[in-house]
This record gives structure tokens, C-alpha cells and sequence, in this order.
DNA sequence: TCTAATCTCTCCAGTAACAGGAAGGTCAAG
DNA sequence: CTTGACCTTCCTGTTACTGGAGAGATTAGA
């Protein structure tokens, strides 16, 4: 599987494949003789793994750590949950700032007419 | 006002308020013999503009989009609310998407035991 | 007045996670 | 044999700063 192949099958931008494999995170298993990645089922479903991962935000070096959990038969379930727990709580402060950046902003929004005259809540909020 | 003083008056740091000054964002009025930057109290009063703006999360683009709205007599508050009102709908959008990523990453973390054992949930879905 | 500490300056590098593009080699089809 | 679609590496750019080096300026204290 050559790596647009690669590609398709892990839904993933080629750049980005060529990128996780030159910070380590997914090689391929091989190269042929011109030099071309090879990429096998086992490598594609690490991409899938670390895609999805991203995909609820967890960082590289968090994918790592979670890869590494993936392929170890000897983890505990406690090492993922705290690493998710952590994410989980990253997102809950993110939303509590978006909440009140939401209601403050939706306030200033509602109350400015939006017409022709230079007078403006907004602008005098920020100012 | 050397830049410490203007730093402490609009509350950014001075690495900011020197960056600011370098992209043509807010810049001293002028510079002292010695070449250190001389910051008024219009100045101060942009930077703290643009804290603010940055803390809505509005990018250095459109910081200056509405610096040039706020120092414009002539403006339309029909501009402005255009500005806030595509922020605000970003702000919906990333709140729509993290929800759904909380409820998700919510429900796994539930339901992962988290013990010594390597069963979990949690990596079965990201794999 | 000398000195040490604390400014200030400019310039360069690094951050996260890629994306875009150039220059050049490879491969399959017609 | 050529054309077009691949592939490779390497370099740059993105956002909004932050940290640090090296060097000059200023200020407080002895």
C-alpha cells in the first residue's frame, strides 16, 4: 500500500501522513526500492487511531501516549482513563470560557442597532 | 511612558506590546533618545482596546479592523456588529462541536472502569 | 563617582500541527 | 516514448506570541 493508498484507507491528508511519520508517531513498515513508503493494515489502523484521537483533541504527544497504551496488552484501563479524564476537563474549562465569552458578546451583539450612525455598544465595551 | 510603564497600563505583557508595535498594530508615538519607545495615554488606550478585542478571541486582523473602527468618527455600527456577529457565530460553532465532543469523550470516560485491568472502552473506540 | 542591578534595544529561534510548493525521480498507460 | 499522475526530500509559511542572547541606557546605592 503505497501512500495515497494509505491515505484513503485512514482518512487521512497525505502531507499529514508523511508529517506523523517524521515526528515518529506512525512510519510506515518499509520502503520499496525507489524509496516509496509501504504502508500494511496494522499501520493504517494506528492513522485511524491517532485521526480519531485527534478528533477529541488530544494532542500528538497525547496520541502517543495513547498509541503506545493501544498497542500494550499489558495496560490498565486507569492510565487511559486518566489521560482521557484529563482531556475531558480541558474541554469543560474551554466551554465555560466560551459560555461567558458567548453571553457577553451575544449581549453587546443584541444590543447594537447595526445601522448607519457611528454610535456603537461594542465599540464602547472595547474602548 | 517608557514600554514597563505601558505594559503595566494596558495590562499585556511588554514582549506583546513591543510585537504589537512591530506588526504596525499599536505603535509608541515616538522614541527617546536613546531609542526607547514613548507610549501616551492614546496609545495605552489602543492596547487596551486590543486586549480586550483578544480576549472575545477576535484574531490580530480583526483587531485591526476594529481599531480602525474605533478611531473612525465616520464609522457605521452596522460594521462593527458584522465583526462581532461573525465572531459570535464562531464562538457558536466551536461550542456546538465541543459539546458534541464532551458528551462523547463523557460518555467513555463513564463507562471505562478504570482499574488494573486492560480492558477499556475508551481506546476499543478510538481503535 | 563607581558599580551593580535593572531597564531597554534588536534580532533570532521556537512553539503546534500541519499545508503549500519547488525540484527532481518513478511508474503505468497508450 | 511520452505524458500525466504519482512519489521523494527540503524549505517556507501559518498564528500570536514567548524566551533568550548580546549590547547599550538608566538608576539606585555605597
Amino acid at each position: 500500500m503505497n501512500i495515497s493508498a494509505a491515505s484513503k484507507a485512514s482518512g487521512l491528508p497525505v502531507k499529514t501522513v508523511r508529517y506523523y511519520a517524521d515526528i515518529g508517531l506512525v512510519e510506515a513498515p518499509s520502503r520499496s526500492e525507489a524509496g516509496y513508503r509501504n504502508y500494511d493494515d496494522v499501520s493504517v489502523r494506528k492513522l485511524v487511531f491517532v485521526r480519531r484521537s485527534r478528533a477529541f483533541g488530544f494532542s500528538i504527544e497525547e496520541c502517543r501516549e495513547l498509541l503506545d497504551l493501544y498497542q500494550d496488552q499489558d495496560r490498565t484501563s486507569s492510565e487511559v482513563k486518566r489521560i482521557a479524564s484529563k482531556r475531558l476537563e480541558e474541554i469543560e474549562d474551554k466551554q465555560r470560557e466560551l459560555q461567558s465569552l458567548h453571553d457577553e458578546l451575544a449581549h453587546l451583539v443584541t444590543s447594537c442597532r447595526g445601522d448607519h450612525m457611528p454610535n456603537c455598544p461594542i465599540i464602547d465595551y472595547l474602548g
